[in-house]
DNA sequence: CCCAAAAACTTTCAAATGAAAATATTTCAT
DNA sequence: ATGAAATATTTTCATTTGAAAGTTTTTGGG
């Protein structure tokens, strides 16, 4: 016989676990907010400047997990639509503060019960508990996964 | 006072907890294989082809939550490669049934107990209920999401 | 103080993506 | 049995994406 293949089972799979409700929950909220006509990667630069005030590029492009260069792009036409300002601070001129404007602020309101309503329909086939310990577990992975505990094992295992 | 905003709190909505979750996770497998010359799309056809056994264009598409027309590509791109096979059954002749060749049972044997290693990694940091709980509440909230209800729904409300 | 390195953002460019149209096969109602 | 609708895949085409190079500003060592 060759080699045994180790135990695996997709369906048990962490990775391909929550890519695909990433997935679905992605091309659900497309559907559902098309009309809205806010992309979901505009909604989520909204949703990050109404939660943490203005701030630089760079946060937003961290917070959003979105790509530098993509955030550039989105950020020039979400300033062309006036939904947005980018400023350079005096302190410190290499950055580029963004701030929500006016027109920004309203998209928020608007969007804002409906995507509440929506998150709600998602999570009805949860209890109380069972939604609050799955918000804690995906918490506690994400912390986990950017706390560099893995880069150092890597510099471990070489 | 204007509209009062609802109670909106970013680390406490369901879709943003997953999706940085699932970014970080790709990115992570991404740097992770890359040496090993596959791709995340390719090693996830290579898992769903591994897991369920030789199956269409479509079954691949829905298993791995990536478009039809990107999957025709993928498998093209694969195909040259030697990692798998597209053969249109008798049976039904407007499916594509694609298979694992030689060379792809290969590179999965290779990879298999690397990526059961890197979860292993990524998931040190859950006790066992822990990760069994999540596994369970990622699985139960992709069912419903996937059940229809929703689309349901949205027949009634309309 | 000065200059090399680092940091933050933008631009360029090639590759990846998805929607819609095109093609081929099968199903189903008449 | 026949043609219209449904299903499965591929192709086309316009858009989106991210890596790498380019620009500007700041930092830190000598």
């Amino acid at each position: 016989m060759a080699l045994e293949t180790p135990e695996f089972h997709l369906e048990r799979f962490l990775p391909y676990l929550v890519h695909r409700v990433g997935s679905h929950l992605a091309e659900g909220f497309e559907e559902q907010f098309a009309e809205a006509g806010v992309s979901l990667p505009e909604w989520r630069v909204l949703a990050v400047l109404f939660e943490y005030g203005p701030q630089t590029m760079g946060d937003i492009a961290r917070r959003t997990s979105i790509n530098a260069s993509t955030m550039t792009r989105l950020i020039g036409q979400m300033e062309k639509r006036n939904l947005v300002e980018r400023a350079r601070p005096a302190a410190n001129q290499r950055t580029v503060n963004v701030l929500l404007l006016e027109s920004g602020n309203r998209a928020v309101a608007t969007l804002l019960p409906k995507v509440l309503d929506y998150e709600k329909k998602l999570s009805a086939c949860f209890s109380g508990a069972e939604l609050e310990t799955f918000k804690i577990l995906l918490t506690k992975f994400f912390n986990t996964l950017t706390s560099d505990a893995n880069s150092e094992d890597e510099r471990l295992a070489s």
